[in-house]
DNA sequence: TCATATATGGAACAATCGGTACATATATGA
DNA sequence: TCATATATGTACCGATTGTTCCATATATGA
């Protein structure tokens, strides 16, 4: 049954992907109420906030959407049916593809979003904090993981995993933008993984591995 | 000799020094004259303009006053009398110590000082995407020497370790202001530069290390 | 003493900020 | 047909943005 009242006249969900990428490519406070409705196609006042609220109101479905979509890269941090050194591997190699992909601003928006703010805005500089804390324990959770299963042994360099990889990840937002490309942050992927094969168990031995 | 005209009333230096607490919290752009003048003790916006020139202006000088103070934990990287793996630790841990110090904002002024910028301010942006250039050339120029002072080995793994290290570097910022403590970057540094170590030679024997 | 040079306080600038008021247009449901 | 509900266009809001103007104050050098 459709809802009463004159219809809209503008797509909303395109006006949230556009919105999103203005908000990536310039972060929250930097993004004007005049950029926003012209990316929207001209769009007066009244229709911005009868549809979203507010500018904060805006950001955070904004954010929203981009956990639902390009965010996704982190999925495989949280999915529990793969091995944990598998989980981590794609996590990162899929962030780093999509943090430096063309299509769309470099790095990523829960980093870089609202990393600049003046103190009024602090709530919504929280709104990403809490979800870069969530990646971070899911970071955690991996390796916790690999330990409880026998995979990684339970050592101090093991222990310093997570914060290894929730630094680099974060790191990327930065290089991305600064124009350094997807083959180079794969193959230092690569090299960070050894890190893990370092504290890895050798199936059957119980050891740590012997060519290296 | 004594310069001529009406002496300034506030300290030109510890106005900087101000600002740069303000700009390095906040970033560029969500900084205020009103702010600036009021961390100066409430200054006229005349004295502002005739002491600073603008707001752009100031920037400048302030990251030029970091580069030459709390910036200088990154020395080492180019100092060419120190040997390049002890040049990169000592670069990584007095970095991670610096931006992760309660006595002024938290994370890297380089990094994070113009992360959200409207297209007008991109020359400023640009100033600290250009610093961010040199820090990698830094670790670049250090692997470099490594490789034709025989320290390390020239291969693959050794190639990436530039951008592992400062991607680690610059995701530093993101961590510190997180929350993320000291001891736990310097216990992921003492293991990222284990990934060094393998690639490193072994005085004498021209090979890599055996108990690795 | 007087010209010159610099700094200051205070008022004001146009432009932009995010957001609101209100009358009008256009749909649905009774 | 008419009440209800939602969207739109236009005008406008006070507050804040970075910046400028100008008269005045205070120093040095001649």
């Amino acid at each position: 049954m459709a809802r009463t009242g004159r219809p809209r006249e503008f797509d909303r969900d395109r006006a949230i992907d556009a919105a999103m990428a203005l908000f990536w490519s310039q972060g929250y406070e930097p993004t004007s109420l005049t950029q926003l409705k012209s990316c929207m196609g001209n769009i007066s006042p009244a229709s911005f906030y009868a549809a979203f609220g507010s500018k904060e109101a805006l950001f955070r479905e904004v954010v929203q959407h981009y956990l639902a979509t390009y965010g996704q890269v982190m999925a495989p941090l949280g999915d529990e049916s793969l091995a944990p050194r598998d989980a981590i591997e794609r996590t990162l190699r899929g962030s780093a593809a999509m943090q430096s992909a063309r299509a769309h601003p470099c790095g990523c928006l829960i980093v870089a979003g609202a990393s600049n703010c003046s103190p009024e805005n602090e709530p919504v500089q929280a709104l990403l904090a809490k979800e870069r804390q969530r990646t971070r324990a899911g970071f955690r959770a991996c390796v916790k993981r690999a330990i409880a299963s026998g995979e990684l042994r339970d050592c101090p360099a093991t222990e310093v995993l997570p914060d290894i990889f929730t630094t680099f990840l974060h790191g990327m937002t930065c290089e991305a933008r600064d124009g350094v490309r997807s083959e180079n942050l794969e193959a230092a992927i690569t090299s960070l993984l050894t890190l893990w094969d370092a504290s890895a168990v050798v199936p059957g031995t119980g050891k740590h591995p012997k060519n290296f």
